[in-house]
DNA sequence: GCCAACGTTGGC
DNA sequence: GCCAACGTTGGC
């Protein structure tokens, strides 16, 4: 099993919308990088852990836990011309873009902050605080998940 | 294939 | 709103 991170900005998606959302469930559209893409589409799989975090915001954090309930497929909004993340140059015959589908597991009691989580020994060498780390699907070691959920209690 | 210009991300 | 870091684009 693997484990993973991804970022939501709040105003557009956050934890309480996916709380909300049909089964607490979401499809992850609107990635347009390609090393998350790659992520999503070769590595990520049914049953994978994964944090939910809020980027862009007054106090970024990690949020909650979620799992991913569907394997890549292509990503509809990229077909989409009144989509924000409307690609062109994806084909429906082959398609640049692909999204996986997450459920919410639970949401933390208390939000875990970045600025607490650069606190932390066993975090350093996270993804999410390397200097200028921009990644929007990343892998997390196990280590670092066991860790994270711990200090989440 | 290089690299400057530009656009985006995301913490602060 | 600022700005550093990064990714992408496109001319050459």
């Amino acid at each position: 099993m693997k484990y993973w991170l991804v970022k939501s900005e709040p105003d557009c998606f956050s934890i309480a919308d996916l709380a909300k959302s049909k089964r607490q469930t979401t499809c992850w559209d609107g990635v347009r990088n390609y090393q998350a893409r790659n992520f999503l589409r070769d590595e990520m799989r049914c049953g994978d852990q994964v944090l939910f975090y809020h980027s862009s915001c007054e106090q970024p954090a990690v949020m909650g836990l979620c799992e991913v309930v569907k394997e890549a497929y292509p990503d509809h909004t990229a077909f989409d011309r009144d989509s924000d993340h409307y690609d062109p140059k994806s084909k429906q015959s082959d398609p640049t873009w692909m999204m996986v589908d997450i459920k919410l597991v639970r949401q933390f009691a208390e939000p875990l902050p970045l600025e607490k989580l650069k606190s932390v020994a066993g975090l350093k060498e996270m993804e999410l605080l390397r200097r200028g780390s921009r990644l929007s699907v990343q892998p997390v070691t196990r280590p670092q998940f066991d860790l994270i959920l711990k200090l989440a209690k």
